[in-house]
DNA sequence: GTGCTGATGTAGCGATTGCTACACAAGCCA
DNA sequence: TGGCTTGTGTAGCAATCGCTACATCAGCAC
């Protein structure tokens, strides 16, 4: 025997890896199994079938993803909601994170259609953003759990029509909504 | 000859009606082919490979989402920006308006993606939105071009939220931001 | 009639899909 | 020593994928 002890642990991050270059869309066994460096034949034997390791996939992402958002976490607080969004949308054009929010896109397909799996990942994600969202809130603002709850609603909304092309749409909308400075 | 006569414009309705109910990620050609009472044959010979099919198709779509907006205009305009996003978001709870949404995702996803039709078919389905949108703001609005923008990015974010199980966080978001009537 | 064009049915191709059958080798325990 | 569990390779299955080859039939121009 090879010995070489393949387990899910060390499984998911190259298999993480490969969904965020090429999407949930096109992760089929073979190309999944050749970019972990194994075979289709061991990712059924380790996670069961395709749906429980998609299922375990996500929620790795998800940890992933929490991790990226630590790592991009600042250590000094905006002073205000306009430099909190201001920062927080320079933030998604790192080559990281977009990486993700193109991935991103993928999984709230999957959970508006209901796909097992996705709604709980992007849910565990959105959590993970609001409790990060509500750290960065500037120390003196008088809501800060509405605020955030309001600050995430408006960048959700500018990431997505980012997605399609209607990027100066939402920057047109924030700056007349008072979210970004004139 | 059966003459069933067949077209690009008899096709696009049913094959429309079947992603809308199915989904993209799921449209292939002998499924689709079914629903629209034909074959895979005469969809390739009608729209020469499945890439143009799903072109046209999501250009259709687009023009479909357009009337569905146009039929779903009140007669009477909001009054406040409060009212203009209560009456749009709720009209988001219709059962056509469930079956656009559900299909918007995989439209975002494809076209965050730059899969090819997908991104021309979210522009201009937000595009329509957006015009839309301008014509509901309230007749006295101080600023009706960058509100409607405002409110846009808003009610993106808070379609995308209720998408993921965090209509809630969208709920008080909007409430902390003044966009709902406390 | 003859030939051409457009529309359609039947059949099938090679590739890919998720998954399985089977053999086998290493280690562990009795 | 002998069986049992665990991990792995090879091979292949039935289904589905997008697409094509080929024959056929209706209608039209001449």
């Amino acid at each position: 025997m090879v010995q070489t002890q393949l387990s899910r642990e060390t499984l998911l991050p190259k298999l993480a890896a490969h969904v965020l270059e090429h999407g949930l869309g096109q992760a089929s066994l073979r190309p999944l199994a050749k970019a972990a460096g194994t075979s289709d034949r061991m990712l059924i034997y380790h996670f069961g079938n395709k749906q429980a390791l998609i299922t375990e996939l996500l929620s790795y992402i998800a940890t992933l993803y929490s991790g990226a958002l630590d790592a991009m976490l600042g250590d000094k607080r905006p002073a205000t909601r306009q430099e909190c969004i201001a920062r927080i949308l320079g933030a998604g054009s790192d080559p990281a994170m977009q990486a993700f929010l193109v991935l991103w896109w993928d999984i709230v397909a999957g959970a508006a259609r209901g796909l097992p799996g996705y709604g709980a990942a992007a849910e565990e994600m959105m959590a993970k953003q609001l409790e990060w969202l509500e750290g960065q809130m500037p120390e003196d603002d008088p809501d800060p759990a509405g605020g955030a709850r309001y600050l995430m609603t408006v960048i959700e909304g500018t990431l997505m029509l980012s997605a399609v092309g209607h990027g100066d749409t939402a920057h047109q909308g924030l700056l007349a909504g008072g979210l970004l400075p004139a």
